[in-house]
DNA sequence: ATAGCCTTGAAG
DNA sequence: CTTCAAGGCTAT
């Protein structure tokens, strides 16, 4: 039930959970599983077995049932192809660069358990050293905004009305949803073997050895997975852009007419209607997003409540990768803004286009995926270290389940950058300080009244400095 | 038949 | 050269 246990299961035989002597076959296996394995193949036996072919495979008990025993050396995924026809002794067979990118992947998940909780430790040290200053003498916020006297703001600070209103807003969410611990998440994508492998039906031929000993198609293997199931159901949560763009488009388009010709929008002003509506994209993201719906509301909140102006820098960010000009910010609008016209807006703010900048050099220079971005869009969106949260455990699961999910991804298709991981997951915490950063700033603004009301974005920066500790 | 230990030999 | 996953051997 534990995490912790992941790490030590490692090392156990998946076939019989006895200890691993190397990798035989395909993956790491205990020498008695191999032996077995290789007499079955080799000697082309054919057990039955006098259960119900579901007998459990255990240490003390993998001598009883052959048959049930084989199948689960096939179950978890070891290969037919690699007991060799010719009997030959010695060498090496294709799997090698496997077994290395298999231990290299091993290796950096351990390093990412061990360094998880400290990750957590850092990134929220940098948050608390992204305060900027404003000049605006008198009405400097500490920690918290003066109240914001409208009556809906009496009801818990947990529970602010129009993100409460936009999670609700579509229906009933499955009730109560129980966290039960994962079994090995990651590892339960197992293929069925083909029943010809199986269950033995009219070849009688024995098992059929390949050509040579390559594996007939080496991306479909449960030993290697290729594209992890989970990135492809991450991106698959991703919104169309084109029809998140209409949507902000049209309410834009309609709000301006309805101000009439003489009230000229301020460039700020319209900045920040954009993203106000960007941010209810993101809500709107999250609310159907696999994991997050299985959230209940209040810890939906939360979550997003610590990330919201995260997930808007990096939504940002994501636009200037694929915008790729240095010169130029591209709106959610599809509108190109040109910098040194929002330079003239002041230094805090160009300061901050500056870094994110920067930021999007960085991730344009590792040529960032899509898959990949939507993983950090997880790892921004599920941080188990949000106080209060009702179902901890599950979101310290989804964050390590996307981590892991990102990690093999990066492995098995950037192979010769075996740090691209580690560079991805690194721009999370200036994402997190630069995020800081723009709060502060919005803060400020809000202050000197420059921000429109009944904006989504003051309602977040209100509900996450009320319940800061 | 099982499983622990031994030998082999291409790849790195 | 060393590595280490293949096959081989053999007492239980």
């Amino acid at each position: 039930m534990e995490f912790t246990a992941d790490v030590e299961l490692e090392e156990l035989c998946p076939v019989c959970g006895d200890k691993v002597s190397g990798y035989h076959y395909g993956l790491l296996t205990c020498e008695s599983c191999k032996g077995f394995f290789k007499r079955t193949v080799q000697n082309n036996k054919r057990y039955t077995c006098t259960q119900n072919q579901d007998c459990g495979i255990d240490k003390t008990q993998r001598k009883r049932c052959p048959f049930c025993r084989f199948q689960k050396c096939l179950s978890v995924g070891m290969r037919l192809e690699a007991v060799r026809a010719d009997r030959m002794r010695g060498g090496r067979n294709k799997f090698g660069p496997m077994y290395k990118r298999d231990r290299a992947m091993k290796q950096q998940k351990r390093a990412l358990i061990r360094a998880s909780g400290f990750k957590i430790e850092a990134s929220t040290t940098l948050l608390s050293t992204g305060q900027t200053e404003y000049p605006h003498p008198g009405s400097l916020p500490g920690l918290h905004l003066p109240s914001l006297s409208s009556p809906e703001y009496d009801c818990p600070p947990l529970c602010p009305p129009a993100l409460g209103v936009a999670l609700q807003s579509y229906g009933s969410f499955p009730a109560q949803y129980q966290y039960t611990a994962p079994s090995l998440p990651s590892r339960s994508i197992k293929a069925e073997y083909p029943d010809a492998y199986s269950s033995s039906p009219d070849s009688s031929l024995g098992y059929p050895y390949p050509d040579g000993c390559m594996p007939a198609s080496p991306h479909s293997s449960p030993m290697n997975p290729g594209l992890p199931p989970l990135v492809l159901e991450l991106v698959s949560c991703d919104p169309d852009e084109e029809q998140v763009r209409g949507k902000i488009c049209a309410y834009l388009h309609q709000e301006q007419s309805g101000r009439g010709k003489l009230d000229k929008p301020r460039p700020f002003g319209l900045l920040c209607v954009m993203a106000d509506q960007t941010l209810f994209s993101i809500v709107e993201w999250a609310r159907s997003c696999v994991f997050f719906k299985e959230l209940k509301v209040g810890d939906q909140m939360r979550l997003l409540h610590n990330c919201w102006s995260e997930l808007l820098v990096l939504d940002h960010i994501c636009r200037q990768v694929h915008h790729g000009r240095d010169s130029s910010l591209l709106l959610i609008t599809g509108q190109e803004a040109d910098l040194s016209a929002v330079s003239d807006a002041g230094p805090p703010l160009s300061s901050m286009v500056e870094r994110g900048q920067e930021l999007a050099r960085r991730l344009q220079l590792l040529q960032v995926d899509r898959r990949e971005m939507a993983c950090l869009k997880f790892l921004i969106l599920f941080n188990p270290s949000v106080k209060l949260l009702e179902n901890q455990q599950f979101v310290e699961s989804v964050q390590e389940q996307v981590n892991g999910a990102l990690l093999e991804y990066t492995l098995y298709s950037y192979p010769q950058c075996l740090d691209r991981f580690g560079q991805l997951v690194l721009r999370l915490p200036e994402v997190r300080s630069l995020s800081a950063q723009a709060e502060d700033y919005l803060c400020y603004k809000h202050l000197s009244g420059e921000v429109p009301c009944n904006n989504l974005l003051i309602e977040m920066l209100h509900a996450k400095r009320s319940t800061a500790v």
